[in-house]
RNA sequence: GGGGGAUUAGCUAUCUGGUGAAAGCACCCGACUCAUAAUCGGAGUCAGGCCGGUUCGAUCCCGGCAUCCCCCA
């Protein structure tokens, strides 16, 4: 340094300051930096090493398959990223946390999707095999797309070999699932109601139907004579006066019960009369009104909230004798008015209201599915007398023949009316389900399916489920609830593009063929041909010895599983045959999956390994807009990933935030409920991402000279024990970072990691440390001590900020770890990878409590002094800190003490020249007591603490800026103050 | 219709039976021009969805209602 920069205009002294160096860019350019970075862990087999070769134990978050279908949305983010932040955090932790990540590719959405997407006449000759081929195409072509997305999200994950519920192996165990539940007799055949188009003759899923607005039904009131009372009933009643007209064996003339339906047809198949036991009724007399017809009964028995309605609907004038809670009715046997048979009156459940009909609901177990249950629960039998044209049977007596759509219904309602039950009839407009594709109406019918009798091991499920931890809490009850109360699961559907159930009929017996023999035979044959084969092949290339040398006797089963099945094998067909951990360590779904696929995977796990499949279940809310809505296209609220992290057709507008800033979202919102999200959450996340990246940038900036050896070695650190207190406080900082945030992931809190993210990056470096810092590293020369100490810590600080945001900010860590400045020295050795770090530690030393209160002290000092400065910049006083010269004094006594102790322990340093108090308020000069300064421009009084802010002496030093009294004393640097000539003149 | 969850500053988040407390960001004002499409300082706003109960006292406990979300019917 001999030529003054001053003497020299073309220089000036900020030339000659140590400021930042480095390549590493304010802005993120994350669109093409992010795969840049991915594209590095791929070459270095990142994860593969760290999944199979790290030390610690195997560690198993098992994947929900997501459905093979449709564009990636943020509710796919929100779980893939909270999986992924799970993962690499296991990973930095040193445990083997293998991802395989999983999609559900049957079903029927993506066999409609294929059906639509072919024109009709294609459709008319399309076979099982065709539709199974072009929906497994479709599916992969799905997931294809999905995996892009994910990975493109920075996710870690077994890529090459995700597991698909079409793949072979998986079909295979599968099945052996299946096969040991039928083993263990868990599994059934009976009837249940299911929607069944008769025009098309199929049964039809909730997604195939649809609710034309003007339908109309023929809706009939009707009288069951009733045959016998229970003992208290008919008890009540007699003391009420009216015993005579419970009639004992006759059904003519006496009391009956009201009920209402919108199918007459399903009149023949009427088994009972349900009530709600809570409700109250009323027994009333009948007197017919007006012209009306007399009615055969003389009593009617209806809801009492009903009875004025009813006296209008029916034109009946309705006296009441007697009201008794529905529980009271249970017991009554009535005489059914068009067949000879005679049925109870039972408690039905919630669903029967007083909203419409009579309080009283016919109930035929065949035709509905309140009904099915109901019945279910008085062991009544299903009775169905509806063929798959929807014709009636001949146990529907009379009627065989009729058809429940056409003319059923008149021929119902006349025989109704001469035999005299009807009480009324009215067309009644409501909503009713019609086949979407033939636009003709459906019905209830029961049909063949499968089961699997919950009821065999509802006790070990909930078992189970105690033993499992789950997070939060409140959703144990949830599936608790559910799995008590839940009915027998049936597990069939009546598709194509699903997983067999591997069974046989005899074609003529109907005996069932499903055994041990069976099962293994088909399972190899899935294992090593796939699902198609059922398909392919005929029985006799289907059946086992002996029973395939009389294939012809025998007919295979035509349905497929309920792809909740498939999805809830995945412990069998992931978890165990690519061992990892069974139980899985952790699930996490969303809250729905309560219902879903944590539900479903207990139950096959419980039923054949008596135990669930998980150890713990995390779970989380739905991703809303800012209002707390949901999203919809309607609504304008989508909130596009793809365009988040990818930017928009217009860039302006909507900008490529990147990956990160995706999962810093995932991170900050507290997803145990739902989370919101729009643009201005986005933009606001986008400026944290960007306050942390600067900050990394800044201490990435100041390290280019730095080498991070011990000075022993030949590098510049200090050690800990001899840095300053100023230092020492920011490791001491660092080190409470690193505890809280290790706890909250421990939680699985990563809410609590933002806020405290931020707040360090904020507070702790940005306006505390890094702003004091900038004295030192800029003005001080390069090797000084206060230099290289705060260099040190900024070395310290930069790789365990990169450690501890890399789970969520896996990118710009990894980013900040390539540009560490000292990376490739001589001597110096750094992982290739920030993930291969580990996760960050501090050593004990740098807890040090003690430093928090006199730091704090003086810190809020700072703050007094600041707004102290502030006001005198308002008033045009003052503008830099540095202007400033500020006196402190102190009250004596207790009031001012901490204060005392606090500047008493500054005062105390081994290292003046950091831990001064003038440094610390960023102020020209700090006088402590004595006399006032000659011209006080601000002056305030805190706990004791006065300060009195000055115009500070001397001039300003051109090069550090400071005011200085000893500026010009050298000729070759009139306008540098004494410390900066020492600087350049060495 | 039933079950579950949410409701505190514009946003995200936090603590608490005692006149409550509340961070960061955003907004506003100012400084700097040696992190500059950056950085620093200051200020203000503002409150626990609504109604009722328990209590000497409730944001915090209980009940109801409203709005939103999930599941089921």
């Amino acid at each position: 340094m001999t030529a003054s920069p001053a003497a020299d205009p073309t220089r000036s002294y900020k030339d000659t300051l140590n400021l930042l160096q480095t390549p590493f860019g304010m802005r993120a350019n994350a669109k093409a930096r992010e795969p840049e970075l991915q594209a590095f862990w791929a070459s270095e087999h990142l994860y593969e090493r760290l999944s199979q070769g790290n030390p610690g134990p195997v560690f198993t978050l098992h994947d929900g398959p997501p459905y093979a279908n449709g564009a990636l949305h943020v509710g796919h983010a929100l779980n893939k990223i909270l999986k992924d932040i799970i993962n690499k955090t296991a990973l930095m932790q040193g445990k083997r946390a293998r991802f395989v990540p999983g999609w559900d590719c049957h079903g029927l959405p993506i066999e409609l999707k294929v059906l639509q997407g072919m024109k009709p006449a294609e459709r008319a000759t399309l076979t099982p095999l065709d539709l199974r081929g072009k929906a497994h195409a479709y599916a992969l072509e799905q997931v294809e797309g999905q995996r892009r997305g994910f990975e493109r999200w920075g996710i870690w994950a077994d890529w090459d070999e995700p597991y698909l519920t079409l793949q072979k192996p998986y079909e295979s165990a599968q099945i052996g699932v299946f096969g040991q539940m039928v083993l263990a007799g868990h599994i059934y055949r009976g009837l249940k109601p299911v929607h069944w188009s008769p025009s098309s003759r199929t049964a039809l899923a909730e997604a195939e139907l649809e609710y034309p607005d003007d339908h109309t039904s023929p809706s009939v009131f009707v009288a069951f004579p009733v045959e016998q009372l229970p003992e208290p009933l008919a008890a009540q009643l007699s003391a009420a006066g009216n015993g005579t007209a419970a009639c004992s064996g006759t059904a003519t003339g006496g009391l009956a019960v009201a009920i209402w339906t919108t199918t007459p047809w399903t009149l023949p198949a009427n088994l009972a009369v349900s009530v709600n036991g809570a409700l109250d009724y009323a027994i009333c007399a009948v007197v017919p009104r007006n012209e009306a017809p007399a009615p055969r009964c003389s009593q009617l028995v209806v809801a009492a909230e009903l009875r004025e309605r009813l006296e209008d609907t029916l034109g009946l004038s309705l006296t009441p004798l007697l009201t008794v809670k529905g529980a009271a009715l249970e017991g009554i046997t009535y005489h059914h008015p068009l067949l000879e048979r005679t049925s109870p009156v039972v408690i039905g459940g919630d669903y029967i209201t007083t909203e419409s009909g009579t309080g009283l609901v016919h109930t035929a177990p065949g035709h509905g599915v309140d009904d099915f249950n109901t019945g279910r629960k008085y062991g009544l039998p299903v009775l169905c007398p509806v063929d798959e044209a929807g014709n009636l049977t001949a146990e529907a007596g009379p009627f065989a023949g009729l058809n429940v759509l056409k003319d059923a219904n008149g021929a119902i309602i006349t025989a109704l009316r001469d035999c005299g039950a009807l009480l009324a009839e009215q067309a009644y407009a409501h909503r009713y389900p019609y086949d979407w594709r033939t636009k003709k109406p459906t019905i209830f019918r029961a049909t063949e399916q499968w089961f699997a009798s919950v009821e065999g091991f509802r006790e070990a499920a909930l078992q189970a489920i105690a033993a499992v931890e789950w997070l939060p809490a409140s959703g144990r009850n949830r599936i608790e609830a559910m799995v008590r109360e839940r009915g027998d699961w049936c597990i069939s559907r009546q598709r194509t593009w699903g997983v067999p159930i591997p069974v046989f009929y005899h074609r003529t017996t109907g005996e069932v063929l499903l055994n041990a023999t069976t099962l293994d035979h088909i399972q190899a044959l899935i294992a090593e041909h796939g699902s198609d084969v059922w398909w392919q092949r005929d029985e006799a290339g289907l059946l086992p010895e002996p029973w395939a040398a009389d294939a012809a006797s025998w007919r295979k089963g035509t349905d497929t599983m309920d792809v909740w099945f498939d999805s809830g094998s995945s412990w069998a067909g992931v978890v165990r045959q690519r061992g990892l951990n069974y139980p899985a360590d952790l699930y996490l779904e969303g809250s729905d999956q309560h219902r879903g696929w944590f539900q479903s995977s207990l139950l096959t796990s419980v039923a054949v390994n008596g135990h669930a499949p998980y150890k713990r279940v995390l779970t989380h809310g739905f991703a809303l807009d800012e209002k707390g809505r949901k999203m919809s296209k309607s609504l304008g609220n989508v909130v596009d990933p793809a365009v988040l992290v990818e930017g928009g057709k217009n860039e302006k507008q909507e900008p490529a935030y990147g990956a990160d800033v995706l999962r810093l979202w995932v991170s900050s919102v507290d997803y145990s409920a739902d989370v919101p999200l729009g643009p201005g959450i986005v933009k606001q996340l986008a400026d944290v991402y960007r306050k942390v990246r600067n900050t990394a940038r800044y201490l990435l900036g100041n390290l280019h000279d730095f080498d991070p050896r011990p000075q022993a070695q030949g590098g510049h650190a200090i050690p800990a024990d001899q840095l300053p207190l100023l230092d020492q406080w920011m490791l001491q900082r660092t080190a409470a970072l690193i505890d809280s945030v290790s706890a909250d992931f421990e939680r699985f809190e990563f809410y609590r990691f933002f806020q405290a993210l931020q707040n360090f990056c904020v507070v702790d470096l940005s306006n505390v440390y890094l702003d004091i810092a900038k004295d030192r590293l800029y003005v001080s020369a390069a090797s000084e001590f206060r230099r290289r100490s705060c260099q040190t810590v900024l070395q310290l600080v930069v790789e365990r900020l990169a450690g501890l945001i890399a789970p969520v900010l896996c990118h710009l860590a990894e980013d900040i770890w390539q540009h560490l400045p000292y990376r490739g020295l001589p001597g110096v050795s750094l992982e290739a990878s920030v993930f291969e770090r580990g996760w960050p530690t501090a050593p004990d030393a740098w807890r040090r409590q003690e430093l928090e209160a006199p730091t704090g002290q003086i810190l809020a000092l700072r703050a007094l002094v600041n707004r102290q400065l502030e006001s005198c910049r308002a008033s045009g006083s003052l503008g830099s800190s540095l202007e400033a010269q500020v006196q402190v004094e102190l009250a004596t006594g207790e009031i001012a003490a901490p204060m005392a102790a606090a500047l008493a322990w500054l005062a105390s340093s081994a290292h003046p020249t950091v831990d001064n108090l003038g440094d610390w308020l960023l102020v020209s000069a700090l006088q402590l007591g004595g006399d006032p300064p000659a011209a006080v421009l601000a002056e305030a009084s805190e706990a004791g603490v006065t300060v009195r802010i000055a115009q500070a002496e001397g001039q300003k030093c051109e090069r550090c800026w400071h005011y200085e009294s000893d500026i010009g004393q050298h000729a070759a640097h009139p306008s540098l103050c004494g410390r900066c000539v020492g600087v350049l003149e060495g």
